[in-house]
DNA sequence: TGTTTCCCTACCAATTCACTAGGATTCCCG
DNA sequence: CGGGAATCCTAGTGAATTGGTAGGGAAACA
């Protein structure tokens, strides 16, 4: 299960923009320097994020972007899907859209679950979460566990 | 957040092979058309599973593939582990290897949040438990809620 | 010895990924 | 009403990955 540069990309892009706060803009080139990120990839990004009515954009000398909605009010699930499509698939299909048939009859519901519990933390926490580093308590109590940082 | 052809693949497999007991050894020809899966492109799936120590192989005309432990012993998640790399990666690196700056800095907790409790499920669950349909109670109750099965 | 099966290397087409180029368009400001 | 500054759009590109094929060599068993 990989997640993928643009994705990566464009919730650091939102995350700057929801520091810099709901009605300051940041052009391009800045955000692409602060999080060190490819500028014309990142601008594809930010066209994206503005199709999917989280950004909006000025444009001319005192234009830029900023988020089209408070950022407490975006999850980064919001984020992901918008620039990368669906957050969790299977073989390029959505787990509902799936079948199986023998003994892998159950890898549906498997799916489904392990799809649920990507949501449960990417649908909960906001870009104003991370941005201000105040993770929801159960998010945060998993993370705490020296376990999850081990590799394998 | 996607899950390969391989991975799938090589879960499927495993799982035909856990439904056809210990001692029972299946071919990859079998296999393969029992799960509709492309069988030269099985093959090497399989020698990733032996290499990996998940899975034994015998040649010539008795021939096939067993598992090399008992079904009950083998979660989910060493089988994509080990036919498809690690479970759960960021633009191709694993979270605990990943730095950012500014206000992304959590993101790496999150990530590694999110990591966890995709293993919570793909660990605990195992070849035994797919294959007779009989899912932990925590990933049925995840499974059985609508909500989870609907699509954004 | 011959059949059957795994095993190995190499290859391939298509797609995706990550990124770049260059110009058209639109906006504010002086 | 220009002119610079930004976004916007189309197109392209090299490398890697994905998903799959082809063909033959090596071992086991009858």
């Amino acid at each position: 299960m990989r997640i993928s540069a643009r994705a990566d990309y464009a919730v650091r892009a939102a995350l700057e923009l929801a520091a810099a706060g709901d009605d300051t803009s940041l052009k391009a080139e800045a955000i692409a320097e602060a999080q060190g990120i490819p500028h014309k990839f990142l601008e594809g990004i930010l066209g994206d994020l503005r199709r999917g009515g989280l950004v909006v954009s000025q444009r001319g000398g005192k234009g830029g972007y900023r988020l089209a909605r408070p950022a407490d009010s975006i999850p980064i699930a919001d984020v992901i899907r918008v620039a990368d499509g669906p957050l969790v698939s299977v073989r390029g299909v959505r787990p509902p859209d799936l079948s199986y048939i023998g003994p892998a009859e159950s890898l549906l519901p498997l799916w489904i679950a392990v799809r649920a519990n990507v949501r449960k933390i990417l649908g909960e926490v906001t870009l104003a979460d991370v941005a201000a580093a105040k993770l929801p308590d159960d998010v945060l109590s998993l993370a705490d566990d020296p376990e999850a940082w081990t590799n394998p």
